[in-house]
DNA sequence: ATCTATTCATAATA
DNA sequence: TTATTATGAATAGAT
């Protein structure tokens, strides 16, 4: 923003970082309350620092019954929520949270190159082909917006184009009948405007 | 902002309304983005507009565990629900388990180089999906090669197997001839080995 | 959705 | 944290 863009890449500078966290923190808590305040919305913000330190806002006064809300409209939160009842459950979550921690552990040391396959064995490795995949997945729909939306602007371009292109050949003749002149040379040059789409790679 | 200096107090035209309502939360989340990226913070906004619609985003992924990370330092909170019957050691130890879990992400998202997929553009999404695809085909192959090594063994083994087998299969016989005994009850028992290959799944 | 005149947010610095 | 200020960003109003 100010003196210089600045990068969207983690602060290496401890102290820029702290001082950035701090004035954006109250820039973003800010913006929050304008929102709630100008459109009537309700708006939860939770900001949990590096140190684990947390800051919130509720602009209806109560995060509870916000999150509450949210949860409601959220079939997997819900039926996190409702786990929570169960003891025995709660177990079974703990467990396949170690699980989880176990195969992400082990996936991290794969990808520093540690190709030890005695630390990996095929049900593990199974699953961590599974996230990758599921990973692939996601780039590829990310992607897929990003073309679908240059498509659609596109398509909008020479929609626009086309209109104007027609207006343009249709004044053009007008003239030539006004002017007298012979249009032949004119209209074989019809339309200027290009398939745009034609453009576009995959 | 801009063209006037706006008052801070609902907007009355619901034209207007709803325009700023959707400019300032795309604003309001990409600050949230841009804070979460800049300063290492985990960070979760949720937005529910006057007609219910619920507009969320959790930096880390998953707002499920920042709730729960919130409740976790947020005594009011806390004891709502620690009404259940003894899950307070079992809430804490899912807390940092999730938390654990948040970090081995991070660590894994950091090594795929992937910054913000929201903030890719096309060429760099391109290069990510190849490296997944990559790592995946690694993957893959470990997966064949502790395959091929399984069964190697085996094969391995089902050879020893045979030719002990084979082996106690004449001496039994031999030893039928010397002792004089009826070897027909035994015969049909043989071979004793399976065919262990048999048991493999892929 | 897109454009621009303005106001706002904030990076560097102290 | 707070204060200053040069600049980059966000956005209100209009199209």
């Amino acid at each position: 923003m100010a003196r210089g863009k600045v990068q969207m890449r983690r602060i290496e500078n401890p102290v820029h970082r702290q001082v950035t966290f701090c004035k954006r923190r109250m820039g973003l808590l800010k913006k929050a309350k304008e929102l709630s305040v100008l459109c009537e919305a309700d708006i939860g913000v939770i900001v949990i620092s590096p140190h684990g330190k947390i800051y919130e806002l509720a602009t209806n006064g109560n995060m509870g019954s916000l999150i509450e809300r949210y949860k409601g409209s959220n079939t997997e939160a819900q039926a996190e929520s409702s786990n929570q009842n169960k003891p025995q459950v709660i177990q079974q979550e703990v467990l396949l949270l170690r699980q989880e921690i176990d195969l992400l552990q082990k996936g991290l040391r794969y990808m520093y190159g540690e190709k030890d396959i005695n630390h990996m064995n095929l049900d593990e490795l199974q699953a961590l082909e599974s996230n990758l995949e599921i990973w692939v997945h996601n780039v590829r729909s990310t992607k897929m917006q990003i073309i679908s939306r240059e498509i659609e602007m596109l398509k909008n371009k020479e929609g626009i184009l086309k209109a104007a292109n027609d207006m343009l050949q249709e004044r053009i003749i007008e003239q030539s009948g006004i002017l007298g002149t012979s249009s032949d040379t004119l209209i074989p040059q019809f339309p200027f405007h290009r398939n745009m789409e034609s453009d576009y790679y995959f």
